[in-house]
DNA sequence: ATGGGGCTTCCCGCAACTGGAGGGTCAAGC
DNA sequence: GCTTGACCCTCCAGTTGCGGGAAGCCCCAT
């Protein structure tokens, strides 16, 4: 398989997947014509980053992730720890935009939102959030 | 007032502010050893984008939000554009992270988590989300 | 005068790609 | 055999919003 095909089939853009080869995350052969050659396993690693990738796995946690599919010998303890500290950054994540969006919700309601310039979003951000 | 003063006023980086003055986003004055000068002008603009950034506002919205904030003609109705939108963005990114959240909530919960390498997680990493 | 801050500019690096330039390859149609 | 268009290749630059660190002034206290 070429690069179009493994994209199509994976869903991810030919750029994404050279860089993944770049950075090491997969190890696709050579065809004598200097095109990537990608294996059925090829492809199945990049069906894997795709979704670890779309659940918000940083690339770092995907090599480990990884790794930890290849490897026989793995501990689904392993597996779990780093999906779950994964999941408490998501929360936080949540938390984090929850707030803003909470007081940004108030400036937004509090504004008349008319042609008079008076603006309680304006003065929001330049006085001290108490 | 020197850099290291807004600084600890403003609660910014050093680097941070000369990132704004290179950005264009405000504009001190030079005292003749070379050293930023901040007016009490720069200081509230300094506050003022440390708060918008801290809801969240992408630098190209603080910038139009100075704008707005320092043109006495705007009207509310163009800052609660800017704040509206980027509202919807942030209820869009909230909405994102559920998902993730939801589905990788699921993943670890059906493992077990022991010394086996049995593992739904990277089961689920491996084959098509339905 | 010497030491320790503070300030300056400049340049590199991060994450995770994306876009584009400049060029080789391949298969089909004429 | 030649052209055309769709592929593919590498390499370099840019994105966002800074942070780290080098190399070098400046200023004040001892």
């Amino acid at each position: 398989m070429n690069i179009g095909d493994v994209s199509r089939l994976s869903g991810l853009p030919a750029k994404t997947i050279r860089y993944y080869e770049d950075i090491g995350l997969i190890k696709p052969l050579r065809s004598s014509n200097g095109y990537r050659a990608f294996r059925d396993k090829d492809l199945h690693k990049l069906n894997f980053l795709a979704r670890a990738r779309s659940l918000g796995f940083s690339i770092e946690d995907c090599r480990t992730l990884l790794e930890l599919y290849e490897d026989q010998d793995r501990t689904s303890a392993d597996v779990k720890k780093v999906a779950e500290t994964h999941l408490e950054r998501i929360d936080e994540k949540i938390r984090e935009l929850k707030a803003m969006r909470e007081t940004l919700n108030e400036l937004v309601d509090a504004c008349h939102g008319d042609h008079r310039p008076d603006c309680p979003i304006l003065k929001g951000l330049s006085s001290p959030t108490q």
